[in-house]
DNA sequence: ACCTACTTACTTAGTAGTAAGTAGGTTGAT
DNA sequence: ATCAACCTACTTACTACTAAGTAAGTAGGT
């Protein structure tokens, strides 16, 4: 009966799916524990407390953005390439049943959620903002992206509206998230074309569904 | 004893503040009940349910905003000056310690939240996009905003990243929304300057603080 | 003999919600 | 004008449940 024997990863792939689908005072240990078939207690055993859970995973976030940045860096992608990487980012939290932005609910719930919770939130945000505003400053440099101002502004602009469109798409469908980023990419005077839909899992590879 | 008779109003005060600063599911009836000095009973009088008091509170937030409109057509205001008015509302949230907005909150947790609140919330989103939509279109039409695309995209894209960037604001602090802000106006054509201080206090007339 | 990864069984502290009682004001019939 | 009936806006006292967290025990591997 040890199918999967790497229950401390499943715990985190549940509570990624509770925290993106429910926010992270709307979900239990319970609803961790019950679907895995285990106790409550086991998932203590891993994570002491709720925000020990919560804090390693949004270190599990991190972890994997970097790893998809550095993977990326490798490969010597150029601007054009790396935001629509980014961008399959949400579209991938979209297919998966709607769910909105880690970031986003964390914000939300800022000052609902325990302090190392916070400094890892805080910690994932800069991260993302400073990758994307150097993306943004290397593809106007090189002709593929226009715009005006900053490129740590755009980045805001860009993230801020994202997040803010996953959340609209629980209310309005997942076209207005679609619209949304049709309606970016032509501000940056980008070719808009539906695509990227094929941009591989990347970082924000959602546990359950299709890793079945 | 009888200071503040109005109790109910009081308690969609306290409810409202929860809401945009801790979520939906992150406060209990004693949080609204203790500092009021009235017993939990109290709001279960005028609420039965939890799900009531949310209902209620967003109807009253469409209430203000259909009121903030019907003001605005009464002194037939120009879409600059209705654009700028409709900013100066997440800039009330943002003084008012780090309010997000409630829509933003709302359908981040819209998977743990009653039936009749989801379907209030859709409502407001509505309401609040088709009149922004209309500013935009009028406003390119006059010339006084310049952007590509469809006013429904633009307006989706605008409040996306304001609620997008008031959650931000959490943990990046204020100067991410005004720069976010900024980025949003430079991308309409618009005049940067700061302004929009001295707006009113508009639909988002938050309760505590300055109602002292 | 010890460690890892649990389980069972429990405590403590809340949560939303309810039932029944009550103070004070309003209404209506005599 | 007075008294009974009733309503509004609560209170006290409770129920039923769920939450996070803990202590102690145990099966199986090293």
């Amino acid at each position: 009966m040890s199918a999967r024997p790497d229950t401390r990863e499943q715990i985190l792939d549940a509570a990624e799916t509770l925290l993106q689908q429910r926010g992270f005072n709307a979900f239990s240990y319970q609803n961790i524990s019950q679907p895995l078939g285990i106790r409550n207690a086991a998932v203590h055993y891993h994570f002491p407390t709720k925000g020990n859970l919560g804090a390693a995973l949004i270190d599990r976030y991190r972890r994997r953005f970097h790893a998809w940045v550095a993977a990326h860096r490798r490969r010597g992608s150029d601007p054009a390439t790396l935001l629509n990487g980014y961008f399959a980012i949400p579209l991938n939290y979209l297919r998966h049943d709607n769910c909105v932005c880690p970031l986003g609910v964390l914000e939300a719930e800022f000052n609902a959620i325990p302090d190392d919770m916070r400094v890892a939130t805080r910690a994932l945000d800069a991260e993302i903002r400073e990758f994307l505003a150097g993306v943004l400053r290397d593809g106007r440099e090189q002709g593929q992206f226009q715009f005006a101002g900053l490129p740590e502004a755009k980045a805001l602009v860009v993230v801020a509206a994202l997040q803010g469109a996953l959340q609209i798409a629980r209310v309005a469908g997942p076209t207005a998230f679609r619209d949304t980023l049709r309606q970016l990419k032509c501000d940056l005077g980008m070719d808009v074309r539906s695509a990227t839909a094929a941009e591989g899992t990347g970082p924000g590879a959602h546990p359950s569904r299709e890793t079945n």
